[in-house]
DNA sequence: CTGAAAGCGCTTACAG
DNA sequence: CTGAAAGCGCTTACAG
């Protein structure tokens, strides 16, 4: 064929005309709260890789939060421009509830209400408390206390309810004052450190919601005069790479990032493609690192 | 009209169709080498906010220095699944030269040498080593070290070039075994600082290509029982989010990465709009950031 | 097995 | 000013 021939030479399919005649346009919305951290990046580097290596695009779009930004954004998942949708907690009041006006498939990362009707790939928050209350009563503590996520964040409820229930298995001292609201964030760990130093009777260890937090609580120990983990064992959560080089090294639960990003993108194009029929959540394994932000309490030795 | 109504509750346009006939899918690329870290998140949202500011959607793909990466983006790319292509340095030998072969606006972000066909947003990185080594000298330092970037990187090869400069016309010593490549990372940092002090003659401040060097320079110090400033001053480039918060926290050239995203972005829609005359790199400003990891030298007092 | 036609859902130029 | 028709570039069902 002549056609044929031209096309040999050069052709480049229009993937527009395509999608519209498939009706699918091999592309796929990740829409994330925040990207300017050490959180997202990993996640979203899995979903790319996941997406690539199925032969789909990624868009990725920024909520941070606005509901105006979700609006916007629910309008380009309805138009059709993408065959599905990655979407974290954050977006949940202003895209999920409104499902109803949801066409496409969805997933759901972390932040997920067990049950929801959106599969979902999640941790099992009640573990990564437990995982690092036991290391630390394992060590000797008793009087543990807990700097929390967001008040908005349903991870951050979930871990104050694993946190209350491990200390109350281990014998810990169940004192409501030992837990604190942060907010994920370096200066929230750093207040929250300075508050709990602040009330009557100090505790030996904390718990923190995530890393950038136990970094935050650190510096605000040493700024105390408090030795890490002299006088205060520190444990976080993610295992984000400053992690490794801060000053202890900080003990901390990591979440396998990458894959979650990995699996939330699979788990999206299986059911764009109608593959497979894991719909349901995916749970994903987390581990204990220890490293030298933790020890027994040297205190009152 | 009857389709008015029925578009007026609830009508979602399909805008593949609408994409296929305007010949534009309201779509660009941003093909960034990695995601997982403190440089590129900042630029990629910089990008992101733009693009969505005007009205565009943005893929994110990563390229990873990966030629078969490349590749496939670049397939993507001429079968007009995106109207532009925001492009760094990494991709040059994929995209860039291949360039006949690429049909579409594009634009390069840092990286690039000034005079390229495709229009760049960039900084003076001459002018990034001329403040660092400028405020070494005003300290009072003589004996000034350089750890450079990555060998294949444009940008480290101009900054050698302007520390040179620098150097020379500031009378400090110009003995060449002062510049030891790194390769942007912090374990390069440290073995680099190692590698210097085991030289002959120990400088007593060292620039070093990024912040993320700086900070594994600054472990390497400690670990060799120098104290940060005091025996040695250490200043980055970038100002990311750890050079505040690190101990000590550090002098630093700051990079306006978000706007350096921003205005890749608008450039490059300006270019497929055919808005706006601006085709021509613009050059962005740097700002010098002093912290407490620089002093007067305290050696020989 | 091969090739022409229909149609995906828009926009835009054109006829009435 | 309004409304019907053409056409963007593919894929797929259908006729030959």
């Amino acid at each position: 064929m002549v056609r044929d021939a031209a096309k040999a030479c050069g052709y480049q399919i229009n993937l527009v005309a395509r999608s519209l005649r498939i009706q699918r346009t091999e592309t796929i919305l990740a829409l994330v709260p925040e990207i300017d951290n050490r959180f997202y990046p990993a996640i979203i580097k899995g979903m790319e890789e996941s997406a690539y290596a199925l032969g789909y695009s990624m868009v990725l779009g920024l909520s941070r939060d606005s509901p105006e930004r979700a609006t916007v954004y629910l309008e380009i998942i309805n138009s059709r421009r993408v065959d599905g949708l990655i979407i974290f907690h954050s977006e949940l009041g202003g895209i999920a509830d409104s499902r109803p006006g949801l066409k496409i498939p969805a997933v759901q990362v972390l932040e997920s209400v067990s049950g929801e009707i959106i599969p979902a790939v999640r941790v099992d928050e009640i573990h990564v408390a437990g995982l690092a209350v036991r290391h630390l009563a394992s060590l000797g503590h008793r009087r543990i206390a807990h700097i929390s996520g967001a008040d908005r964040s349903i991870v951050a409820h979930e871990r104050i309810r694993g946190f209350h229930l491990t200390v109350e298995a281990a014998g810990c001292d169940p004192d409501p004052s030992l837990v604190v609201q942060g907010e994920y964030t370096f200066e929230s760990g750093f207040q929250a450190m300075e508050l709990l130093v602040k009330r009557s009777k100090l505790p030996t260890a904390v718990f923190c919601a995530n890393d950038n937090t136990a970094l935050g609580a650190i510096k605000a120990c040493r700024s105390l005069g408090l030795s890490v983990p002299g006088d205060m064992s520190v444990v976080g959560v993610d295992d984000v790479h400053e992690a490794a080089q801060c000053d202890p090294p900080l003990t901390t639960i990591r979440q396998p990032r990458h894959d979650i990003g990995a699996n939330a993108a699979e788990l999206l194009i299986a059911q764009i493609e109608g593959t497979g029929l894991k719909s349901r959540d995916i749970v994903m394994p987390v581990e204990l690192i220890v490293r030298a932000s933790t020890s027994a309490p040297h205190r009152g030795i």
